[in-house]
DNA sequence: CGTAGTCTTGAGTATCCTCAACGAGGGTGG
DNA sequence: CCACCCTCGTTGAGGATACTCAAGACTACG
């Protein structure tokens, strides 16, 4: 990696990064937005949409999470994104999906938003079209947070970032664990590393006290500064 | 990494990734919209904006490049997105910037959108907000891309991945081979990879056939299709 | 109780990082 | 003009990291 010594920024000199919340309240929905869409069920690993699937929604998850991904030529799964509460997704100008999504947890729930009666909403209500793109904005802005993560080189970093950004989202009180709805498997195709090295870098972190695991799917971040 | 064979996608198997470019027209911007907007040139790692610095505008890349990057507490930089002609960048809902942005190129120049003035015209011209819905779709599917390729397991794959959507981007004829200019570094600092494996990688695909040099910023792929 | 899926650990190997060195090109100052 | 940086690109050697394969523990579920 490129040391700051040879490239020289105006001020902005090494900085630990912490993001603050977003100021905007972007959870709460126009009325008018609401009033088209409807909700939806999903049980664990059903599909939302498939990969070459015409795209006329959009979506909202409202609890549960969800996987973005794709399967390459040589059988590998890759997953692009994790949605969480709160996150909208299924935005798009094509008119088919690149990519498939999936329900991760047995109990997720959707808001389903028909593209075409949005965007007809949109151009007749300000409002609603300037909720629509306080989404896209959320949305742009958990990417490149998550390019952040995965675009860091070692695996133990990759999977520390992977849980202080979890465990952001889930704001649980602080002194609290968080339910991880996540396997190990997700984990690893989303950051690109093995599930055997997810493992080790879980017990490494809990050797070295920076989390503290009650089972494999409860999870609390101890030292949460130091990232 | 998950063998698709213990997870089962109802339909959508084994797929090779080849995305179709976006079917309609989004750059041409509504008048309006580029009515409101100043253009401002950069040289080679000029700052466009610092990180903390507050966020008053979004902005178009006309020509060049530029890179979004943080400085981590370690002093090494990341690249969290690099831009190119036709980008936008800037969409948020927070008041200040978590990471800078810096021309890559000597010739860079930019649109600048004033972030009131354009929200106040969004409220007003149905157009308008239509326009920045699908700047923000293509933000949001540009950084679902690059998730694909900063997420694969091998440096080989990244570096490829990488030059596929670059040169893809740059739109050149076929046969024609495409200026880069992004340097090792950058590429290494994106893909979370050193700059020593971006150089091995980039000879190893000349010597495989998948690519051809003409000088270390003049590239061609060869192959396009095995990817 | 058996099976399937998940999680975890170990051993050996491949990949990639680090450090080091060197060549090429560009800019600067003498 | 040329010597002298400095940056970028490239290659080599050695060591650390992460992958692969394998096996076992644990859980959920029929």
């Amino acid at each position: 990696m490129y040391k700051v010594q040879h490239f020289q920024s105006s001020k902005s000199l090494a900085k630990s990064i912490a993001l603050q919340p977003i100021t905007a309240n972007a959870s709460s929905s126009s009325e008018a937005l609401r009033a088209i869409s409807y909700v939806k069920h999903f049980k664990r690993d059903q599909e939302v949409f498939g990969q070459d699937e015409r795209s006329d929604n959009w979506y909202g998850v409202v609890s549960g999470a969800v996987r973005e991904y794709v399967v390459r030529s040589d059988g590998r799964r890759q997953i692009i994104d994790i949605l969480l509460p709160g996150d909208f997704f299924g935005f798009t100008l094509r008119t088919h999906r690149w990519f498939g999504v999936q329900a991760v947890a047995d109990d997720t729930t959707l808001e389903c938003y028909p593209r075409q009666r949005v965007e007809a909403l949109a151009d007749i209500d300000p409002c609603a079209a300037k909720d629509i793109r306080a989404r896209c904005f959320q949305a742009i802005e958990r990417l490149e947070e998550q390019m952040l993560v995965v675009g860091t080189m070692t695996a133990q970093e990759k999977v520390r970032g992977f849980l202080s950004y979890f465990c952001d989202r889930m704001a649980v009180a602080q002194d609290d664990d968080a339910p991880l709805p996540i396997s190990r498997y997700d984990i690893a195709d989303m950051l690109g590393i093995s599930v055997e090295t997810v493992c080790r870098a879980f017990t490494d972190l809990q050797e070295r006290g920076v989390i503290t695991l009650q089972g494999p799917r409860r999870i609390k971040i101890v030292k949460r500064d130091q990232y």
